[in-house]
DNA sequence: CGCAAATGTAAGATTATCTAACATATGGAT
DNA sequence: ATCCATATGTTAGATAATCTTACATTTGCG
């Protein structure tokens, strides 16, 4: 295949186009041009062969032969390559955006701006996997990750979205019936946590407090845990975005807030080329900055 | 068909190579440029279409199974679009460049420099016609002309080439059998000229000498006219720079020279898109200049 | 481990391509 | 016939696509 000396394939196209509609303003209408760029493409082409392949007879255009052979050969080829990418485009278009996250940033954030997205970009179909799980975006197929980090450990590649002021939540009567002043004072109360994870025991060593004694720290599912937190059950460790109307009105108290000291970012997957998912991701930080 | 959707033909081109030869910096050699053009194109065709087309696993690349598919769709036809233009190209080279031009400007100017055109362009293959009749371009189906004119009359399109110094000659027996002072003079004397042209009338007029009285032209094939003055059956009206040979061993005389006042232009047919006329034409202003 | 040989990325240079503006040509309407 | 609407043809200069350069990263091999 001697792809060296093959002519500029734009000029290949507008000749094709030429051939179609027999016109140098149409064709540069079908082609989104001006009549002069098709003309001056079909000129350049000729002069690569060395062969007329167009011809004037008055106001209309004719093929010469040598035009009508190259037409014939252009215009299946050319067909071809157009199919082969159209189907390519629809499996494309056909395939949603698939995005996980922590349920409570879909519920927080994502969810209540949800219809904004969906409003400005109907093409785009979103799969929404809100999930406890870090999931892996290769190993479980996710186009876009939306992630807890420390500001101070974001991962490589991601792009921070949400500021987070983090926080040990209570309600009022339970952080009444024991001293807070310091982090140590905190460790004879009932805790609660995700499951799976160390949240607590990592705070208490980020506050310089040694809880190889006694810590009682009940797992449960996150979705669980504001519930039990609102009965009194335990502390937790949360942002205080996530609970700000509890804590507006009382019902809820934040202690040793940690103003902006991580929050959530978006990782694409690499290398992933659809627009849908460069929009998101767009649309995202618009929401967020 | 959707020509305004289709993707950059030139990435669709750097892909199929890619998925020819396997690799981006082969890829690149193939098509004469650096591997990151051809990751470039790769990647924006990734982007148009959607979809992940190429994997890296190490050091090697694999295509993706859409773009196993889009390489099945585009390398026929790109080989195809090869084909028809490789096909028209080679017609093009197997035809010889048609110049026609005046036998005298054949013999005394072209044909000695003849040699050193075939020298530097082997590959192009001339048709000389010298001919008396002035061809048409398009009706005798010629590529070039090489014709005279003089200076104040070239025609449209024409690129001027050598400038001749046109004068009456004759032999210093016949010039001296009568006065020659003033152009009147010559009246008398015998002319001969090219068959179906006038320039001796032409001359006579241009000089102010009223020739409806009796004047003695005969008319003859050119390659004739000057044996026939050589004889001195009379004198002719022609370019110094043909008989210079003759001039200088006074074997001819010139009268009333008119310096640079016409000479041979180049006109090529309108829309010649043959690099080879190209060649020729560049060729014969070099050796003109 | 360090090197060689790939791929990956971004900024800036280079080319190809297009537009705008005008000239020319043609066929039909007045 | 002459004018006008509608084409094509041509050029300089603007714009956009493409490439190179230079450097970073990754990977396999001795």
């Amino acid at each position: 295949m001697d792809w060296r000396d093959l002519p500029s394939l734009n000029a290949l196209k507008a000749f094709c186009v030429l051939a179609d509609c027999g016109s140098y303003t149409r064709a540069g209408a079908i082609l989104n041009v001006t009549h002069a760029a098709v003309q001056q493409q079909v000129k350049a082409l000729e002069s690569h062969i060395g062969l007329r392949l167009v011809e004037r007879s008055g106001r209309k255009l004719a093929l010469t032969s040598d035009g009508q052979q190259l037409a014939r050969d252009l215009e299946p080829a050319f067909w071809q390559i157009s199919q082969g990418v159209r189907t390519l485009m629809q499996a494309s278009r056909r395939q949603p955006l698939r995005v996980t996250m922590s349920p409570v940033f879909a519920v927080k954030w994502l969810m209540p701006r949800l219809s904004d997205f969906q409003a400005r970009y109907p093409d785009v179909t979103l799969l929404l996997n809100p999930s406890g799980r870090k999931l892996d975006l290769e190993k479980d197929d996710m186009d876009i990750a939306l992630r807890y980090a420390r500001r101070d450990a974001l991962p490589d590649g991601a792009e921070f979205l949400v500021s987070l002021d983090l926080a040990v939540v209570g309600t009022p009567e339970l952080i009444a019936s024991a001293p807070t002043k310091r982090p140590a004072d905190l460790q004879d109360l009932p805790w609660l946590e995700e499951l799976g994870t160390n949240e607590v025991a990592d705070w208490f060593e980020r506050h310089g407090v040694d809880v190889s004694a006694s810590l009682t720290v009940t797992q449960m599912p996150g979705n669980l845990i504001m519930e039990a937190v609102m009965r009194s059950d335990g502390l937790t460790y949360t942002a205080c975005q996530w609970v700000e109307e509890a804590l507006r009105e009382n019902r809820l108290q934040a202690l040793f807030v940690e103003p902006q000291i991580g929050g959530f970012y978006v990782h694409c997957r690499a290398g992933e080329p659809r627009s849908a998912a460069r929009q998101f991701i767009a649309w995202l930080q618009e929401q967020a900055g």
